[in-house]
DNA sequence: CACTCACATTGATGTTTGTCAATGTATATT
DNA sequence: AATATACATTGACAAACATCAATGTGAGTG
């Protein structure tokens, strides 16, 4: 996964009503009802919401009838989890190179 | 570490730029002047960056003299992993309940 | 003290984003 | 066929954002 895909996650996330979504569908897959009754949104902005994050990859649908049912991606949420464990925190060898 | 704090720091790493900034110091401490050679952005421009990325907790200032040296904080991408890490895709009972 | 260097702050500008009301679409249900 | 339900799309708008030029600040240097 390059850095472009993962800034577009994190952009994704960076909207904590998205990032109350994604931490509701990582307890299971939702419905996009049950996701609306519990946030302080219009249907339009939560349906733009859920947009975002199956643009990202993070999220997907699937379609049963009347209803969207929304869940985590496996594939993606496991690149991005190893991008994001993958950052160090090391200070190591800090020579400033400035004349 | 909550909601809010983790969609500030996602919304820090949505920019691609300050996302490649936070990927060098994964390297280890950098200071301003070897950050900026790197990119395409003028001086004002990586001192915004830097200033969102300490904001939100994931970024550290050594000052030293002229210099300031950047690192990431161990505390706060401990935590941000961890509560990345914890997101899990089962998919469990989905169970839409709609009318 | 005058000057340079490293970096921060301010002010301005074009772009992106979150949100909603209105409307569209597809699937049941009667 | 008419209606209701679940969700998507469109259009509009205010707020937030990325960026830069200009300027400020504070530390080192001659």
């Amino acid at each position: 996964m390059n850095s472009i895909d993962v800034a577009l996650i994190c952009k994704a996330l960076g909207d904590s009503n998205r990032l109350q979504i994604v931490k509701m569908l990582s307890e299971g897959e939702k419905c996009a009802c049950n996701l609306l009754e519990r946030f302080e949104i219009t249907q339009p902005t939560l349906s733009h919401h859920m947009k975002t994050l199956c643009d990202c990859g993070l999220v997907e649908v699937r379609r049963e009838g009347k209803w969207s049912h929304y869940s985590l991606n496996c594939e993606t949420l496991a690149a991005f989890q190893a991008f994001i464990g993958g950052l160090s925190c090391d200070k190591k060898n800090g020579e400033c190179e400035c004349r």
